[in-house]
DNA sequence: GTCTATATTTGGATAGAC
DNA sequence: GTCTATCCAAATATAGAC
């Protein structure tokens, strides 16, 4: 496969996450898929078997690449001598709204699919979320912990969540902030990732 | 109608609220609809011509009134002497949460209801909620710029994103934290304001 | 306003040729 | 691995009796 072909079986995972990213999972047809993939209708369920096993499909794709990098920056965190809690936060946050930059790659898409499961709360989907990744959050949590040694276990948690939703808010664009015409889309990123370290820094840290 | 009569089109919002809730807006067929509500399958589109229809009829039944009670509770905090951020925080936040403790009345229901249209991103969905409703946010960025004199406008702007996302996760109970065997509904809902508020408090101050 | 019955469309999935 | 053709279930919506 050379580095312009792109498989059948890739080809149905990007249309399936753009368009999942739009309507939804229930509210996507296998049809639209094969359609903007421009394969055949039968592809689907030849290459994944159902539609349910290729939407977690499209979650391994992209999670497996974004734990990775949140787990290497965390560890490249901790490995300094002092390990701030802006640094820990960066490592968890900037892989996340860097995806939002991937336009080549439709990793601004799958942000929206990430927002979507959290919403959709199938079960299914979750546990399979929960099994395989996460041990990512359980490790942001201890080094976290670490770095606020005043703070109680259940206070942490809550906070977590707090910056969890505040990053899946800002990540799938739903606020009032939209990118101003004069700023290129990196820069929007970058300035979103130092707006929520600072916001998330202080929070945490609320007496 | 009698106090504890419900019209067959109370019968349907209420339980079209609570599937939608569970399944999302395209998961949840018509069907299921009318025979949860125990009426014809027909009813649906007497009563509100189509489904999309219905949907913002839930919408309007609910935030009508949340956004009284947030604007009540603003206009109180304003009207004393000192309107300290946790209070104009608590009078955006307090409304909110309470409706999942209104269990009775489907408002648990509803929440998650809201929380998936975030997601959904529906540009007829949203117009129609920023239409009616987006002046209430206008109301309460204005009452933080006044305690917030040296922030500008931009970064508020970005914080406020920042909470409305950590209630809406706290709200959808996306999160990990989950209500210990022990604790009451109402007490985990006020501790989840407080813990909420403390954290937006000192997120919309950080430096 | 509510019912039964049904028209019509659309969806996921599969069989079997190539 | 890919295609056409098709099955079958489920969906929205409507027509017309009561």
């Amino acid at each position: 496969m050379t580095a312009t072909h792109f498989s059948t079986k890739d080809r149905i995972l990007s249309a399936a996450e753009a368009l999942f990213a739009q309507h939804g999972f229930a509210g996507t047809s296998l049809r639209q898929v094969t359609s903007q993939a421009d394969v055949n209708l039968a592809a689907v369920n030849y290459h994944f078997g159902s539609k349910e096993n290729l939407v977690n499909e499209i979650f391994r794709r992209r999670l497996d690449q974004l734990s990775q990098e949140r787990l290497d920056a965390l560890k490249a965190a901790l490995a300094k001598d002092s390990s701030p809690l802006q640094d820990i936060l960066s490592a968890f946050i900037r892989p996340a709204l860097n995806l939002t930059l991937d336009r080549q790659h439709g990793g601004a898409a799958f942000v929206r699919v990430l927002a979507r499961a959290y919403a959709e709360k199938n079960d299914r989907l979750r546990k399979f979320l929960s099994d395989n990744y996460g041990h990512v959050l359980r490790e942001f949590a201890k080094a976290l912990a670490g770095q606020l040694p005043e703070l109680d276990k259940e206070t942490l948690y809550w906070r977590l969540d707090f910056v969890a939703g505040a990053l899946t808010y800002a990540m799938a664009d739903f606020g009032m902030i939209k990118r101003p015409d004069g700023v290129s889309e990196k820069d929007h990123c970058v300035k979103s990732a130092e707006q929520l370290i600072a916001f998330a820094a202080a929070g945490l840290q609320a007496d």
